[in-house]
DNA sequence: TGAAAATTATGAATTTGTCTCACGTTCGAA
DNA sequence: TTCGAACGTGAGACAAATTCATAATTTTCA
């Protein structure tokens, strides 16, 4: 069959006008133009869809169960255009979000409830762990969002630089390294280090310091969850390097001691990436700003 | 905007065919076409569609939203088209029943739990209490097999009769009425009868007793549902006149009495309206079949 | 890096489908 | 029966979709 959209419109216009010549009118069409397309639906599906014994032509059995249809997808079309609208307008859009970062669930997820009240018409999501490179997904527009600290040069991509962290040492007092003014790089040789599971290029610990110095740590445990690599650490199974909004959190507690990476400490600037295309959008623009100043709150408080 | 249903159909192929190419071959159409068709759509829409950096034409987020609406769409579509098919080979159809009888519940379900299984493509339903005269929703193809005990000579409707049966008084043995052999129309002028809530030209007891012999009856008080009327016919707060295969339910229970209508005894014949052109269908002999054997199991019963 | 291969875009001509116009037909009511 | 309203039909006008041929890409692979 050829069943269209247009036929649909037909149907229902013709039902709600209860006649073939009123529809016609209401679809700006001749009544002529509306008898044909039915007659050449009619033969398409080869089903009688008006009884045609009475004049102000009405629906058959078979007829009404294609207003049912008509009923529930012309809305869903409708309902696509004004997204689309919206679009247009710079109102809707989507912001599906991956994170190269994964402690930065602290901040994103107040930012995003701001946002949401913000857009509603925005469609947004977070992909905590990706199977693949984030990048490349950001250019295939599968997402529309890369946190991460390693600005590359790619075409078509622009990264907004959102803030600075320091990636801080975290260890329980009852850890002989607790007694140090700062680590470096060959301290985690016989240390047990805690990191969330993602690739070691994504990792500031190694790509800052461990790898540089060729150091390997003693054993690596990868955690999922934030609060519960803080309960390791508390309980000295391993020692941790997080930014310092995650370290900002357990500070005074007695069950920790945060000290300086190297001598310096280490400081690392966070970018949003996202396609040049999208750097116009209001909305991002909003999502951008509220991406600024979250996080120093939380980095403050 | 002017978006179609075969706009649906190529954004899907072009996503599961992973190309505008292969996706042009398996819809039977150049390359060149699917090409043109998709930028009057973005056209159209004002969104772009596709991210067209890349060859492999991928989908963008707008585009992916638009598939989403396509996958939601489109099984729909071809659901409906798979029961068009089933309607032209006789295999589906729909039998939405009205009854001017109320009793006939009782053998209209089982006949009914029957015929679903046989024929699980054939839409059913029961439409009691019509706001509606039944006959003309008939014809208007509301409703698709009336049951009724008045044939009319209606243009493209034909009655077949179904099975006779008879209307028999029933009482309390309490009721003074109980002693008697037969009741009259004048028994009930003391009564309280009780009835289904209908028109009384639906009611065998007023067309065939009651208002030919200008009795009224000394109060009517309408009940919907068969098993309460027999609980107030037990505790003797009315009387009622019912067919014989709903009486032979409670034959023999010492709370009852029933008693013919009239000396001979009253003799009612049941007949399924149904328009022409859905006499043939194979489904609808098959219903005819059941409703003549079931209801006389439940008279032998 | 450069050429070949693969993929998509474009323009004009053609085909297909849809609409309009004018008139015929049917149905229901007076 | 006749009238009027509502629907059907057919030919031509028009618009839209498709095709063909070819250009402009990007990707791949040597």
């Amino acid at each position: 069959m050829h069943l269209e959209l247009r036929h649909l419109r037909s149907i229902r216009a013709i039902h709600e006008a209860g006649g073939l010549a009123r529809a016609a009118e209401m679809m700006n069409m001749t009544q002529s133009a509306l008898s044909h397309q039915i007659k050449g639906l009619e033969d398409q599906a080869g089903v009688e869809l008006f009884a045609r014994r009475s004049k102000p032509l009405r629906l058959s059995a078979a007829g009404q169960r294609l207003l049912r249809l008509a009923q529930k997808v012309l809305p869903e079309i409708d309902a696509l255009n004004a997204e689309f609208r919206a679009l247009r307008e710079g109102k809707a859009g989507r912001l599906h979000i991956a994170m190269e970062c994964h402690a930065c669930f602290e901040w994103l997820m107040p930012c995003l409830e701001h946002f949401r009240s913000a857009w509603p018409q925005v469609d947004v999501d977070i992909r905590a762990r990706l199977a693949f490179e984030a990048l490349p997904a950001l250019v295939r527009e599968e997402v529309d969002l890369v946190i991460s600290s390693d600005p590359e040069d790619l075409p078509g991509v622009v990264f907004q630089p959102l803030f600075d962290y320091a990636p801080v040492f975290i260890c329980s007092p009852r850890n002989p390294l607790a007694q140090k003014p700062y680590v470096m790089a060959e301290d985690f040789a016989d240390q047990t280090l805690l990191t969330y599971p993602m690739d070691r290029a994504r990792l500031d610990v190694f790509t800052e310091l461990l790898t540089p110095a060729r150091v390997e740590p003693l054993a690596i445990r990868q955690v999922e969850l934030t609060a519960i690599m803080l309960m390791l650490v508390a309980s000295n199974r391993g020692v941790a390097v997080l930014p310092d909004w995650v370290v900002r959190s357990v500070r005074g507690q007695p069950d920790f001691v945060t000290l300086p990476v190297t001598e310096q400490g280490l400081t690392r600037r966070l970018y949003a990436a996202i396609r040049e295309e999208d750097a116009t959008q209001p909305w991002m623009a909003h999502f951008l700003r509220l991406a600024r100043t979250e996080p120093v709150k939380l980095q403050r408080a």
